[in-house]
DNA sequence: ACGCAACATGACCGAGCGGTCCGGTTAGGT
DNA sequence: ACCTAACCGGACCGCTCGGTCATGTTGCGT
């Protein structure tokens, strides 16, 4: 995980024809977009349109509409576990954690089909996503402790439950993003007040905390 | 809105036969179950094999199955608006208001048709569902306004609000429940604890607030 | 310039959906 | 006991979906 970057994730082993790259660069920004726009329910045939190509060229790239939408989404997910690392440096400790989860609930707001993936469903198949919310609960749980230790957050919040309120800070403004696309700053906010709460004692516990992480297993 | 209950839900206008009620409430019943457990993209089919009758029949009882959605979810959304109505009488009032929420999410988690037809967004048609989420917003207000003169609620929030952070909460805590079904209690309390913060002045202002209520219309 | 393997395409397939319809059944007033 | 309107059921329709395949096209090594 570190020195990749070949415009567009690896194809399966030998060099591609010109003509394939460019197909598959179209798919994929076409993907991306559907995808963002539709979630995860949008049909391959609206995205081999919106790529200008043939619905049987897409199955041709991806064997399952799900690979390609797993090879999309962990893509976005990369993006938003680099923007937390980068946080990692920022001075306050509080501040990085805040921005972190700013920069994750905007991510899904204008994403639909990320939000969708990232609600962490037990049903998450595909080995790409589950990979990915891995490092993501990694990288906020390095936020918090940093958190925990300098700044003022609680000391019974982990990883997990960052990434479980940035998702669920989503879900609450949700339905009023389409009138106003920041109405999600309210409720993070809210959100971050409680997670910095000191008054009222411990939380109930989270009991299956890790046991959904095959790390494990 | 007051002295209703017909066992279900008024038929169009004159008296059934026998048989009919027996099976309109099998068909209630079933239904109930079937969207509770598979969420509002449950067939038909899936709701009449159920009730052990023909999937015509369904629809010689409700002319489509989005009518049918919505008898079942706003009969439940009325339980939980008297739940809000009995909690106005507790003595408590911040207790009173935690209490509402509390039942809220227990309810979306055990039913998640609930869950996704109160994600109150945008795109809610059916009237009945509509009016059961304005009289939801209502009861909430009430709880809130008097949580904000009797008890420690933060003084910018409204009933909308409340029900978008018991929505949240549901969200939040969703990927755990399977593993832990009241895992939603420990972020019920942190987003409650938010709601009663103090020290971090006020809320980013909920711009769009009732607009989408179309009570002005 | 040639030939072939890599590529693109859209007709096609089977499954599942909501909703319709008509022939058979039954409740219940008389 | 009978007649009829209300009721029931399941074959059927039209549609959309993910995925396949035979056919035609094109980049590219030689």
């Amino acid at each position: 995980m570190s020195t990749e970057e070949e415009a567009v994730a690896a194809p399966p082993a030998r060099r591609m024809r010109a003509d394939a790259v460019r197909t598959r660069k179209a798919l994929l920004k076409a993907a991306a977009e559907v995808f963002a726009e539709h979630g995860a329910e949008a049909s391959t045939a609206q995205i081999a349109a919106r790529a200008g190509i043939g619905k049987g060229t897409v199955f041709r790239h991806f064997p399952t509409k799900e690979d390609l939408f797993a090879a999309i989404i962990s893509e976005e997910i990369d993006g938003l576990v680099t923007v937390g690392r980068r946080q990692a440096e920022q001075a306050d400790a509080d501040t990085a954690l805040l921005q972190f989860m700013s920069a994750g609930v905007d991510l899904y707001a204008n994403n639909r089909a990320l939000a969708e993936a990232l609600r962490m469903v037990s049903d998450v198949r595909h080995p790409e996503i589950q990979a990915g919310q891995e490092q993501l609960i990694a990288t906020a749980e390095s936020l918090a402790r940093r958190a925990q230790r300098d700044g003022s957050l609680r000391a019974d919040l982990n990883g997990q439950d960052v990434m479980l309120l940035i998702c669920g800070v989503y879900y609450t403004a949700a339905p009023l993003l389409a009138a106003d696309p920041s109405a999600w700053r309210r409720y993070l906010r809210l959100t971050f007040d409680g997670m910095c709460a000191t008054g009222t004692g411990p939380l109930p516990p989270a009991l299956v905390h890790n046991s959904l992480l095959p790390t494990v297993r």
